[in-house]
DNA sequence: TAATGTGAAGTTTTTCACAGCC
DNA sequence: GGCTGTGAAAAACTTCACATTA
């Protein structure tokens, strides 16, 4: 049995690709906006800065999905990558806390590429309870649960102040909830079989203080290639372990 | 051979250990506030979430700071980290965007770890232009160039939509920036010589949604090891390239 | 004795180069 | 002819295990 193995998107893709997709998804995006109906590895590859080898490489992991001598169809393409980063399915997102950021965060309209529903917004403060930001009205954090239950939230975003943060995250934890957006400028830490991604200001501007400290090297200038021409950062890495058995 | 060529922060420091490096930080700061005052690399490796060895290599690409059979100081330790990632110095971020976003970041006063004054805050909205957000006014995006001049601001936070970040962003890089940091949802091409990093809830989401969907998989429970327990997620990965000469 | 620092082994990720197909 | 898909080579990164040192 098993004809085919390949193409299984869901035995498990290297973090590191999964990081890549969702910039190509950006990038295919972008062309379907532009009105671009194929374009090739090259042309992707440059859109999306990696390499075209890298590009197709990872491509190849999710199945064939071009075609030799002429490219990828965009909008094709966006279904597969949509369809192996699942994005088909809507994912129920619950924001906890709204003070600034929370607030930009909800109002945010574009919520990336569809896919995710703002269903919950939360916090503690009595003053900013019950206030109406974009479509939410604000919900007593105290409710937590109830309010998770009731959304059926899976997933959620913490812009909380980082005193706080592991305390709500463990009860948002408790609630069921296994894929954590957290913007607090702290260290979680989370059960396994919990999916914890966290962004944050500070460690950006870090790194971007280590590269800028060294200064630009001097580094040779003889790449006759034009794929890395530009910058760009992405990120990476997220580790899981099965469930407590 | 070569007797030491170790010890050389200016050397050039792997992307993924620049990452990890202000985790440690982080961390470090944290046992700081708890009052502790030295750290085996199995406790900072730890709280950090990463392996004790990965830690050590980590560290001992700066040099020995630590003492065998005892560990770290922490407070020696955070001084090499911080001078090692450029933080000694304080750098000026101007927030271009006085959106939601752009606001949340500027009010945001626990700006990471210090080192960074925000020294200018800019929008187009004339609204917007004049308000005062926490310790700043908001300047007119129009006069872009003339404000990164007189705050030397040498690092730029991009808050805004996708439809004017490329532009703006050009207009950063012509200005003399040489470090920013993009909250756009929308892939940005910058010069060789300028670093790039991106923070996109979007691109977060989905890497979540990925790992959501497949659900945690029925990995084998055999590790002895207790470092792997806890789950998180970073990112890494700076690329750019010499000067334009 | 305890815990760092590090060569060496092992694993993952990227690049290369070209076979295969349109 | 052109461009994808992919084995093989190279590079990068992580883990292991232990010599080393306070």
């Amino acid at each position: 049995m098993a004809p085919d193995d390949r193409a299984q998107p869901e035995k498990g893709l290297p973090a590191a690709v999964v990081a890549r997709l969702t910039i190509y998804l950006r990038a295919l995006n972008s062309f379907l906006a532009d009105g671009v109906d194929r374009v090739s590895s090259d042309a992707l590859a440059e859109a999306s800065g990696v390499s075209s080898s890298t590009l197709r490489k990872d491509l190849s992991q999710l199945g064939s999905y071009g075609t030799r001598g002429v490219g990828y169809e965009v909008e094709n393409l966006l279904q597969h990558l949509s369809a192996a980063l699942g994005l088909t399915r809507d994912w129920r997102v619950a924001i906890v806390g709204a003070g600034n950021l929370g607030r930009a965060l909800a109002r945010y309209g574009g919520f990336g590429t569809r896919g995710f529903d703002v269903v919950a917004l939360l916090d503690t403060d009595p003053q900013i309870i019950g206030n109406e930001i974009g479509w939410l009205r604000v919900t007593d954090a105290a409710n937590l649960e109830a309010v998770f239950e009731r959304t059926r939230a899976n997933m959620a975003v913490l812009a909380l102040p980082a005193s706080v943060a592991q305390s709500v995250c463990d009860r948002v934890v408790a609630a069921g909830v296994r894929s954590i957006l957290s913007f607090a400028p702290t260290i979680l830490q989370v059960p396994p079989g919990v999916t914890l991604r966290k962004v944050d200001m500070a460690t950006e501007l870090q790194i971007l203080a280590y590269h800028a400290q060294r200064g630009e090297s001097g580094g040779e200038s003889g790449q006759p290639s034009a794929a890395a021409a530009h910058t760009q950062a992405h990120d990476d890495a997220a580790r899981h372990r099965g469930p407590s058995a």
